[in-house]
DNA sequence: CCGTATCCTTTGCGATACTG
DNA sequence: CAGTATCGCAAAGGATACGG
């Protein structure tokens, strides 16, 4: 979490880096997968949301929805039911992250595998000499 | 760090999220700004990169450091002198996240102030009913 | 100068049990 | 169903001291 609003220096990795706001708000752990399930397959009850996402838990399934909540990012919607529903949805905010996330698929596509050679050579020989 | 190569299953925030592997390369924690600092004013030696960066202790920019190196999005020159001078420089492939980080520009000049504005509107009223 | 080694605190997360 | 409460561990990160 940071400061958003303010000019003010912060002690998280910011310091003459433009985008570490935004990154803090859409790259914290487990809000990415969130993000993109809720944009691709629509509204969807909490457990619905737990299974899509995969092997996260349902306290920091919470813990990051809401966080995207209070953000912006999504809306939750509370039916006075028995047994109890609720719904996460995403907001056109949420929605705007669109270009940023074709610019990861896009980079993913186009170069993931050369970070994987990378991997391979220095695992094998390059490591760092004194 | 995760499997990048494979197609079996993993346990990070990955599953049916095509983007996560790329998550884990560029935005963990002090990555983007080192990046960033890197694209835009080319080779650095140690320290002065981490007078850029700031706040950064010197273990976890070495280990950040050697993971970007890994995966091949940095260059680490040693130069055998005394006292000896270390320089590293964004690779290629680093730049070539340049498209995803303009994105990211774009959609914090358009989009920043929203989220603060929800934080506050939700901080304020916005708490979640049971 | 460029790290590494050590210690220690903090944070995050999983597991489990429980509630409206 | 959709969480919350509590516990406990394990990893990440800071401070400091030291080494090639």
């Amino acid at each position: 979490m940071v400061n958003v609003t303010s000019t003010e220096p912060v002690d998280s990795p910011a310091t003459g880096c433009p985008i570490a706001p935004v990154v803090d708000i859409v790259f914290s752990r487990w809000t990415t997968p969130i993000l993109w399930q809720l944009n691709s397959h629509g509204r969807h009850r909490f457990n619905d949301l737990r299974d899509l996402v995969g092997g996260i838990t349902a306290k920091v399934l919470t813990q990051r929805l809401r966080q995207l909540e209070r953000d912006g990012l999504v809306t939750r919607t509370m039916h006075a039911e028995i047994p109890p529903r609720v719904e996460y949805e995403i907001t056109d905010l949420g929605r705007s992250l669109a270009p940023v996330f074709a610019a990861l698929v896009s980079w993913s596509d186009e170069h993931l595998r050369d970070v994987g050679d990378a991997r391979a050579s220095y695992d094998r020989s390059g490591k760092p000499q004194t």
